[in-house]
DNA sequence: CATAGTACATGAATCGGTTCATCAAAGCGT
DNA sequence: ACGCTTTGATGAACCGATTCATGTACTATG
């Protein structure tokens, strides 16, 4: 087999040698009905002899007009990315929502310079994008835009005038909120992805702003501006540190809400540090309902969103749209999904 | 801007409105120093006014044949890989291996049917695999060489002849073992991914195996095939149920070695269930050092790997073999990268 | 035997760019 | 004015397949 060819085998060659047209040595990889037992058996003979990789993908995609992928655009840099346990939940529902269709998923790179991530998107061979989670004012949001295909957004964006899979942050905010204050908290700190209040004119409709607002809500008298936090990134260590600080503060909050688990994680390692015991001293509510909830001790009150089913909505929803043969979203699609709060062994009413 | 277009517009349409050549309105795009600046403007004013979403990435990859991605192909099927949480950190060093080259990564779809998987691989708009920890037999490893691209195998099949990276996992597993035997356990039970001595001639070099393998030798005298349990797939669940059926015999076993921290979280919750304390009771060993080892309680006793630096290395290696050139993997390449037993609180030597 | 029908092979057109050898025009020094 | 170098535009060749209208040979039918 594969004697050596020093010069690419194309299918032109697989022909000549088989003897026959290229078309015909098209049609016996690509449609065997169409050829005869005869000619198709010459050609995978020929192939095999020439070492003969198989149709070249790109000019095949070139030809038919289908690149057969999908392309994801994440929220962070493709490295911070698989640090939010909440991402593989999502991941899995797109893997899931393709089922069917035999479609590749394409992680678009990243870049530290937000131009040269907004040409990634415009050179990516893809039939249609995901986007996740993504800063509304990100140049790569626009790009997939541009590219007249097919798009779903999930979570964010919300602006952008494609189909939508989400959830009421503010309402899952306020939810966690209010089992606080009705728990009888009025001293609740808040760990948040952005600064209280940061530019709220240009940050509409964010999802860290509605959470905020959520929480706002939530909280009614109880909120204190000066209670919020800001973690950056989402990792367990800022929000370690910020607690440490509020903890050793003269009076220092009964319970915090954080807008993520890991965040909420990361507080639970300050009180440990400290010896502020949970839920008695300091009552703690994460956001996800990821795996590590339920693993910590204890086990965190959340607010539990179907990662795994929003992935599988816009996987299904894309590939569909894909199929109806293109163009960007057509009629104005929207699924808000259903949150819960989830409640553990985190909260307690405050030490009277 | 976008006058409708009901036609696809194309370069050509574009180099005609602007007055100029394709030629010049392929440079205006892809090497803006070639062309004056009087042309370029009046390209991509065309554009703007045509609505031309740019180059079409197909045809352009079909000439320069280069795709500007990397294919994954994955150990299970996309669904249940996102539910290993060694898979995020593996996926954070892939993506920090690609830093500097701007290639996305795409994640070949999978199938029931391991034909189809294959011709996935096949039909996959790429430069390169990574072959992530995937058994020896699977056709799409021979599909994968079969397109005389760029590979690098991480972890299994150590046999394919592509530069490797991986662990010693039969000295990891007997290091655990070890441990186990030093702390003075006799009867320590297995939690395996495959049956002991399975076919043990086919699978040969298998990443299982070989930890088998591991941990008899670690075990010594005190290695008995009848506490060895397979558990499918790789979930706290099989483990669970595994380990409440070896709690409850007449002469449970004092220890658990586990082939993942996942099984190992399985045991713990059976532990647990049946208030048996660990690790005075039993002492539990996982494997991966994933990030739940440290969350679990009591946090896990277990053999950690680089996760993230596989995929590091990996992708660096495979991103240099493109830009060299293509052409499969030339010198044997091979690294093994050192694991180390990390031990936590959730082992102790044995109730006397 | 004529006619229609079936089964299959052919090869040119096409997908949408990129590249490069040529050539024209402009700038420059003397 | 002349030769020489720069700068930039041109258009044809090419990347590697797929597809489809056309043609041929052979079979079935009446």
């Amino acid at each position: 087999m594969a004697e050596s060819a020093n010069r690419r085998v194309r299918l032109r060659d697989v022909a000549e040698r088989a003897g026959v047209s290229v078309g015909s040595a098209s049609q016996a990889f690509g449609r065997p009905e169409l050829v005869s037992d005869e000619v198709r058996k010459r050609v995978l003979a020929a192939a095999e002899a020439l070492g003969y990789p198989g149709p070249d993908p790109a000019a095949r995609r070139l030809r038919t007009g289908r690149a057969g992928a999908v392309g994801l655009i994440f929220a962070e840099r493709l490295g911070y990315q698989f640090t939010d346990p909440a991402a593989p939940a999502f991941l899995r529902g797109i893997a899931r929502g393709m089922q069917e269709a035999p479609t590749g998923l394409l992680l678009i790179p990243d870049s530290r310079y937000r131009e040269e991530a907004a040409s990634a998107v415009r050179e990516a061979a893809v039939d249609g994008f995901i986007i996740y989670s993504v800063p509304q004012n990100d140049p790569r949001v626009e790009a997939a835009l541009a590219r007249r295909l097919p798009v779903v957004t999930v979570d964010q964006p919300r602006g952008a005038d494609t189909p939508f899979v989400g959830i009421d942050d503010r309402a899952a905010a306020r939810s966690a909120a209010e089992y606080l204050h009705e728990l009888g908290h009025r001293r609740v700190a808040v760990l948040s992805f952005i600064k209280a209040l940061d530019r709220a004119g240009t940050l509409e409709l964010d999802l860290s702003v509605e959470r905020l607002e959520g929480y706002r809500e939530g909280l009614a008298d109880a909120w204190d501006p000066l209670l919020v936090r800001t973690c950056r990134p989402n990792a367990p260590e800022p929000a370690r540190e910020a607690t440490l600080e509020l903890l050793r503060a003269s009076d220092p909050p009964t319970a915090i809400v954080a807008m993520s688990d890991i965040l909420a994680i990361g507080a639970l390692e300050a009180a440990n540090e400290l010896g502020v015991s949970v839920p008695a001293e300091l009552s703690i509510v994460g956001f996800d309902d990821s795996p590590v909830a339920t693993l910590a001790s204890p086990p965190l009150t959340t607010v539990a969103q179907p990662h795994e089913e929003k992935g599988r909505l816009a996987a299904d929803w894309l590939v569909k749209d894909i199929a109806r043969g293109a163009g960007p979203g057509r009629r104005r699609r929207q699924a808000i999904l259903t949150t819960e709060l989830v409640v553990r062994e985190s909260t307690a009413p405050p030490a009277s």
